[in-house]
RNA sequence: GACCCCUUCGUCUAGUGGCCUAGGACUCCAGGUUUUCAUCCUGGCAACACGGGUUCGAAACCCGUAGGGGUCGCCA
């Protein structure tokens, strides 16, 4: 039989990023059984399910590739099925209708649980199961008709043929009443399997008051989807052996659920961090370069791209994420950069500092040509010459014309910046910070 | 409170009774390379929640305890 697994999400406007990763590990299971993903849309919500909300959903998918097999379902068009299939639960028995809690509100159904025990083999927790007595009856069609989540759902994954449903912990309690409405309904009972909760870095569950609990807020930090896909993939999974950056293909090929870890997992973003150093690197350099326009252009800075393009190879291996470029290339587009005050103060504020930015800047002034090569060459004899030694003349150098103490290599940024600009900023740090 | 689930370095994990003196990765620290910063290389710190069993042998199996989590809606 043809594996299918699905992704039924209500859209809200965000994306959960437990969500979300329910959502791969559906996609990389299928895709692994060479079955099809697919997706349905629980849309019941009217107030919230805007198409604003759905085009958010739809895009945070294609965001992170992943794509899904025939048309979406559209849960809201199924209504009418829905209630059908309560009325004749309701005919066979497996139903009854009541105020429930004499609300006064009228009679919804309520479906009746069989009155036995139930238990399930988890496809990641192993067997489950569950007392008659712990057990109650719940409702399937609220009383002004519309269908409750449990029926919807069930319904609705009959109605795709869902072979294996993989969603997450909080579903385990849901399941047994889930198993009870497919015997009740005469369908096949799929396979479930439940992902242990992604939790903060506190250790607690994700609220929105967490800030990066959805999907666009990684986008925005900087994140490449590659690298959160493949982050979010090996939180609670791992291919047994030491591989960790991993290509979508190579997970794909090693995806197990009996693989996958049944205990919480807690999101780290410096080795999130790390892992998208790692794809930045691999990047082919015209994708890399684009991302950099890209956000050069998001931050309304413009520039000339054969220039741009040396200045992007400066900072290409040192960027970690996407938000790292422009912080680090604003200096070499613009004399309006900003100054890290703690390396001026350490660095910079020094005894000395002003007479040796004045000597390198006469050196630099008369150097015949302003290649890195040579400008290497030039602070290296000064250090040499001078007997200051490299401290003392390559930070303030640096934070003199760049605002930072870190970045890529003094000469090449120089070279890049050219001479004009390289002695106007040193006369210019001088006369703000030094006299 | 009731029911269910979970528990290996700070974090993600390997481990399916002897290969475990518990391996890898991130972080951190030290040294080296770069006579600056970062990268890179080498090394280091660091864990089987606790208590009982079972067994010749337990991180692995069983039972308890503690801690954590989930669920208990005419929400999804």
């Amino acid at each position: 039989m043809k594996v299918r697994t699905r992704f039924a999400p209500s859209p809200t406007g965000h994306v959960h990023i437990g969500n979300m990763r329910a959502a791969i590990y559906n996609w990389l299971f299928a895709r692994h059984h060479g079955g099809e993903f697919l997706l349905r849309v629980e849309d019941t919500d009217r107030e919230r399910s805007t198409p604003e909300a759905i085009r958010t959903l739809l895009a945070a998918m294609e965001w992170l590739g992943l794509d899904f097999d025939g048309e979406a379902l559209y849960q809201s068009t199924r209504q009418a099925a829905h209630v059908a299939a309560a009325e004749t639960l309701l005919a066979k028995g497996h139903a009854y209708k009541e105020d429930k809690g004499g609300t006064g509100q009228g009679e919804c159904i309520v479906f009746k649980m069989p009155g036995t025990d139930v238990s399930f083999e988890d496809g990641i927790k192993g067997t489950l199961s569950k007392a008659a007595d712990d057990m109650q009856d719940f409702v399937i069609v609220r009383s002004n008709g519309t269908p409750v989540f449990h029926l919807a759902n069930v319904l609705d994954d009959i109605e795709q043929r869902v072979t294996h449903v993989i969603r997450g912990d909080d579903h385990v309690e849901n399941t047994y009443r889930h198993i009870a409405l497919y015997q009740a309904l005469g369908a096949d009972v799929p396979q479930f399997a439940h992902l242990p909760m992604i939790v903060n870095a506190q250790g607690k569950p994700y609220s929105k008051r967490d800030g990066d609990a959805f999907v666009g807020d990684f986008r925005e930090k900087g994140f490449l989807p590659e690298a959160l896909f493949n982050y979010l993939a090996l939180l609670g999974w791992s291919p047994g052996d030491d591989r960790e950056v991993m290509a979508r293909e190579e997970m794909v090929a090693a995806f197990d659920l009996a693989r996958c870890q049944s205990s919480p997992a807690q999101v780290d973003l410096r080795k999130l961090t790390w892992m998208n150093g790692e794809y930045m690197l691999k990047l082919p350099v015209e994708e890399f370069e684009s991302i950099c326009f890209g956000a050069l252009d998001q931050a309304g800075i413009g520039a000339e791209p054969e220039y741009a393009r040396r200045v992007f190879a400066l900072v290409r291996e040192r960027v970690k994420t996407v938000a790292d470029v422009v912080p680090m290339v604003a200096c070499f587009f613009t004399e309006d950069f900003g100054f890290d005050e703690k390396a001026v103060a350490k660095k910079l504020q020094k005894e000395g500092v002003a007479g040796i930015l004045g000597q390198v800047g006469e050196l630099l002034r008369v150097l015949p040509a302003f290649d890195a090569a040579d400008i290497d060459q030039a602070l290296h004899r000064f250090v040499e010459q001078s007997g200051l030694g490299f401290g003392a003349v390559m930070p303030p150098m640096r934070i003199a014309v760049s605002g930072q103490q870190s970045g890529p290599d003094l000469a090449p940024i120089l070279a890049v910046l050219g001479r004009e600009r390289v002695l106007a900023r040193i006369d210019r740090a001088v006369e703000r910070f030094l006299v």
